[in-house]
DNA sequence: GCGCTATCTGAAAGCGCTTTCCTGTGGTAC
DNA sequence: GTACCACAGGAAAGCGCTTTCAGATAGCGC
């Protein structure tokens, strides 16, 4: 039980009596062996137990199986359900997905890159906003180029302003304002904005969008309060709105995540939803439609827009142009909404 | 722009005029350099965008900078709490996680361990559920043995039974136990279990501590429905039960993220609970309090098992004994229980 | 000025694998 | 019986890197 080292091919080839080449063309199946030698290979691999060193095959081979995945964080259901589709897909093409979160931290996710660079990933997948940043863009912009002449490949989620990568784009801008002009038909006229921060792409679209719905409107616009990306920003935001004083009568939350947050302050203030104030989010995540009341929303295909990532990074033939696949929302009217 | 091959060190050692050797030194620090020629290195490397590649590294080190993590699905809050915590510790330590979903297939999971054993990663994680199975385990036992004899570190988060290694194990009997005593001690006599399936061993837990607790009060065994370990299973299962003609007072769901469904289908069945029926569920995923009523449940601090899995995996010193560290739940009584 | 040591640099081996190139074998045609 | 061909197996190169080992240079005391 001392801390031996691994297998390798040549320990399988001496056991079997052939030689190196003869055991790495058995297993791999890339000539013709003939019948005894092969199965003495094969008895003497499994036998050993014998796993090939993926770095050695790697090395020689200059690819890789692996791809990676940079999120914000895996625990956030928007993530998680596109992580979700990221990795059927890849299960699908036999590929090991590396997966980090960043935390929202822009200098992790440069390092993150680099790591996955060093990796030789056959792709490197961004998920989630970007950060409006001028020498954010720049780093990913020296640690991408190198990358991608060498053949690697990008895709993006959700973030256009300067990667120049193939992207999969939900339409956050359009999907915020056919909300906005859903909540217009149902009769509001007061709106507040609970916002994530306003460097992430994702928020200023979003917002953009809604704002400019009602500007067409010919309404003034509305109140934002700013908040973190997450519950707890949602429900921050949305007791700083009430301090205030309330006098929108429909809170638009940027996220899911966030309208959650908000709704509990809502209840905890004594507001009924939709009763004293309507609500609604953005993304349609798994659990929104058990809250009580059922959130209004608009709905994003997460585990398709994984899938579709992906695709796009691992699609081949000629990539001369920069491609971008627009997602639409759907706005989902519940109940939280009247 | 054509597909040129990355820059290796050799590059960069020519760039500057030194040799290979001091080239390395000076990019991993290793020995002391002459000035110029360390600056000459250091100004070539970032001209170049130089990345090591990590699989020549990994492959001359016979070490590695990547922790696999094998769960059921990411996209369950329960897991990826967990990942959370994980992947905040492999941050912490610098090292990339490579996340594998099995989506319940046992095969896949073996398939995994495989594909991560090949990767030599430092540790593999398992997290979730074994199964309950003669040949898987036997199968894992195939793939693990030599990964450790190579000195490869393995823990477990939540299986016992077969696999021999470091574990950080949830009490889930004893939490169950524990939720049925303070259920009984509300007034409840009759219950019903929507278990999840019932080859995952913590469901075998989790229903059994239940069931003993009741069993030691004198009460009968409770009725047992079992569907997937998903919303929708416990939305199927609480319809089957309500199809048969309810007669327990109180539900036990073996995952909160069972409850949410089983929790749809009562309101669906127009049974408000706690009124007519009261709910509790085990985990207490971040959501769960977010419903209405916020759910009864057994409290399990999920980033923190992440965090100790993996430093149960990396820590050093003697690793004679199989450890195991004991997780306890929390039950935490909230509104959906009266 | 000579010999010794302290440093630093370069050459080369080797990590585990794939694949090219070459040699040896057997079969076929004449 | 000889010449040729097809084909299977082995030797060896090389993927990009780290690290020993040895050599070169400078510095020091006598």
């Amino acid at each position: 039980m001392t801390e031996r080292t691994h297998v390798t091919l040549q320990d399988v080839a001496t056991a079997a009596g052939v030689s190196l080449a003869t055991a790495s063309r058995v297993l791999n199946g890339t000539a013709r062996v003939r019948e005894d030698l092969r199965g003495r290979v094969e008895a003497a691999a499994s036998r050993l137990a014998y796993t090939p060193n993926a770095h050695a095959q790697a090395l020689v081979r200059a690819s890789n199986e692996t791809v990676g995945v940079i999120c914000h964080d895996v625990s956030d259901p928007y993530f998680s359900g596109i992580a979700r589709g990221v990795m059927r897909a890849a299960a699908d093409r036999d590929l090991l997905v590396m997966l980090a979160s960043t935390f929202r931290d822009s200098a992790r996710e440069i390092a993150y890159v680099s790591m996955l660079r060093a990796q030789r990933a056959r792709a490197i997948l961004l998920i989630g906003s970007g950060f409006e940043d001028r020498r954010w863009e720049r780093a990913m912009d020296v640690e991408l180029r190198p990358y991608l002449n060498a053949g690697g490949r990008v895709a993006a989620l959700s973030r256009h302003r300067s990667l120049r990568v193939d992207t999969v784009l939900p339409e956050n801008r359009e999907g915020a304002a056919a909300l906005a002009r859903a909540l217009l038909a149902l009769g509001h006229r007061r709106f507040a904005i609970l916002s994530g921060p306003a460097r992430l792409s994702t928020v200023v679209d979003r917002v953009g969008g809604f704002r400019d719905a009602l500007t067409a409107a010919g309404l003034e616009p509305a109140e934002v309060v700013e908040g973190a990306f997450t519950r707890e920003g949602g429900y921050e935001a949305a007791r700083t709105l009430l301090a205030r004083g309330l006098t929108a009568t429909c809170l638009f939350a940027t996220t899911d995540v966030m309208a959650v947050g908000a709704l509990a302050a809502l209840r905890e203030h004594g507001l009924s939803v939709p009763g004293d104030v309507s609500l609604a989010g953005f993304d349609d995540i798994p659990v929104v439609r058990d809250l009580t009341p059922p959130l209004t929303t608009v709905a994003l295909p997460l585990e398709q827009m994984g899938e579709r990532v992906i695709a796009l990074a691992l699609r081949d033939g000629p990539r001369s142009r920069r491609r971008i696949e627009r997602v639409a929302g759907t706005v989902i009217l519940r109940q939280s909404t009247a």
